[in-house]
DNA sequence: GTTATTTTTTAGAACGATCTAAATAGGGCG
DNA sequence: CGCCCTATTTAGATCGTTCTAAAAAATAAC
């Protein structure tokens, strides 16, 4: 024998209200946007009613008449890395304290399936998207699933090919040159001589940028890069552990790496050990984002602080800022870094 | 002298398609739907003009007509947790995957701010939530704030206080005893005698569950636990570290722990460090989630696989099963764990 | 008791889609 | 040619809100 349900309640709606209270629709609407127009009495008997009731107000249905948005989209390669999680949180926080809710989407690093999520994003009538892009995705694509109407924030990484010239897309980059050239001299400062760059996608306009850095301050010291100085690996701990042998693969072996993140940091730190060498002792490297494992993991990882979550805040005031003025110029904002000195940056052995 | 600036374009909606075909909005909506029902010739010319006017469909106002949803509410206390990073990033996978979108909320661990977000949450119309609660939240509140009707899934955590009758939630545990037990289990293998309980607020529920384990494992074994083998501390690697000092007054101190969590653990490797002792050397520790970083620091941490982003993805599906029956009784599913033995759960020195 | 003024309330048309029920268009057949 | 049947199309109501313009009620002024 099927059991006896409680009868299906439909949503409660304005009009349920209405009704209870003898006013008209538009009454009940007034008093749930506090609107000084209506009666000091009749929005009391309203209040009380939507209290009993149980009324939740339907934003989807409002949005739709006032051709409005609530939402902000959130599209990043990968939740599980924790320099995004931090933006992430960051981003959720500015954007709730707004009044506003995320909607999430990941790419996986794939142009593909970031073609689909922005698609399956937009139909749900965001106010704006902060993308930080998959490598290797292109701005016509994106631009074509989006319209040239809506308010796009490029977080983190520039798109290949050409803007449009009717974007206004407004950009938060961190200054990468600037984070390996800190770096750079300061291990230049320890007294090495023979340093490496390690890590990263070379095409990534990141990498780029940090290389970029990396080769500046190298060449101001007036010090020489051979080319297998520079080594790619995929930016994660795995892959970086098992580039590591390219690092020694050349002779002289450098004493120092300037690592492209901090994962491919990590990930050197592993190879290292099983090569016998020990990092922060005879071997100096550092990092960059400042992940929170970066100062727990011994030895502590010299690296640059990025701000994951202040960054993820800026984003979503930059992106809310624009809801006012979407058709004013887009806006570059770079992000200065800073150093943090720990242990993995030792001075070489033999000084 | 003002730019000149494009004209602002309305957005385009099925009028403009069916206003450009000569046809009827039912006509275009029937092409979006890929109705059979369409003559082939019309619906080519429609599809050619959607593509032409790049027309974005509007889900919201579909959802409005149709009373369905298409995104799922996802609460948790912070993604910078890599555990619930790891899970939410599983719990998108699978909920973009069945075409749904993903709304963020984060709670902070505050009962009060999980209200809040809930509330704001639940105006944007979600098919159901999945929520991992605050500390200290409790059920009436909860349920008060989502109404009698919204599909919940509560992972990892209960809610305090009895949920009312007419809830059909489901939930989706960490077997925490047994992976407890477990833990415990593989350290007295290792002959370890005096094993403590460290970390975790006390009130929280899989703390007890953890606890409950650990106690159970060591009854069994006829060891005992003295009360000062039970150590509180916040959740996270800083006031792991601050509370090892406590593991250290009882005399005899232990020689081994079984740690909340991971970041617990790891808190407590560097609260070891400290005091000069080696853990995985002359302490042996376990944890609990097997986070990317277990395995990847120095000693390896011993711990309990619990698959984060399977565990979201279940979630996911959990939840998108349940929208389809939402009046049948809620499940309560509880995930097995697996012991990951790696190198900090050493044997006692002297042994 | 009018009329003017202010305060409060409301009917009805939006918003952008879908659904129902009915209309129209083609074909086939006697 | 007229009738029936199937294939296509569509007018108009609807979802739950807000907005506009105007009506109704209360208050003030004379």
């Amino acid at each position: 024998m099927p059991s006896t349900h409680a009868p299906i309640r439909r949503k409660v709606t304005l009009i349920d209200i209405a009704a209870a209270c003898d006013v008209s629709r538009a009454t009940v609407s007034l008093v749930l946007r506090n609107s000084p127009l209506v009666n000091r009495h009749t929005r009391e008997r309203v209040q009380a009613e939507l209290q009993r009731q149980g009324y939740i107000y339907n934003r989807a249905a409002a949005n739709l008449r006032k051709r409005t948005s609530s939402s902000i989209a959130l599209v990043l390669n990968d939740l599980a890395n924790p320099f995004f999680a931090e933006f992430a949180a960051g981003v959720d926080e500015e954007v709730g304290a707004a009044g506003f809710v995320t909607l999430l989407g990941s790419t996986g690093e794939s142009p593909e399936r970031q073609q689909a999520v922005l698609g399956s994003l937009i139909e749900h009538g965001p106010g704006g998207i902060i993308l930080s892009p998959a490598e290797g995705s292109d701005a016509s694509r994106v631009m074509e699933s989006l319209g040239p109407q809506m308010p796009v924030l490029l977080f983190n990484r520039e798109l290949g090919g050409d803007l449009p010239a009717s974007a206004h897309w407004d950009r938060l980059m961190l200054d990468n040159a600037r984070g390996a050239e800190l770096a750079t001299m300061h291990l230049i400062e320890q007294g090495h001589r023979r340093i490496a760059f390690f890590g990263g996608h070379a095409q990534s306009s990141s990498c780029q940028q940090r290389r970029a850095g990396f080769m500046k301050a190298m060449k101001r010291a007036r010090l020489k890069v051979p080319g297998d100085y520079l080594v790619e690996s995929a930016p994660t701990r795995l892959d970086a552990a098992r580039a590591c042998d390219a690092l020694f693969a050349s002779d002289p072996a450098p004493t120092a790496a300037v690592c492209y993140n901090d994962a491919v940091a990590l990930g050197l730190m592993l190879g290292l050990g099983q090569r016998g060498l020990q990092p922060g002792r005879n071997f100096a490297l550092t990092g960059f984002d400042n992940i929170g494992e970066a100062a727990m993991v011994s030895p502590s990882l010299t690296t640059i602080s990025t701000a994951p979550r202040e960054r993820g805040r800026q984003a979503a005031r930059l992106l809310l800022a624009r809801l006012g003025h979407p058709q004013e110029r887009g806006e570059r904002t770079i992000v200065p870094v800073e150093l943090i000195v720990r242990d993995s940056s030792c001075p070489p052995l033999a000084a």
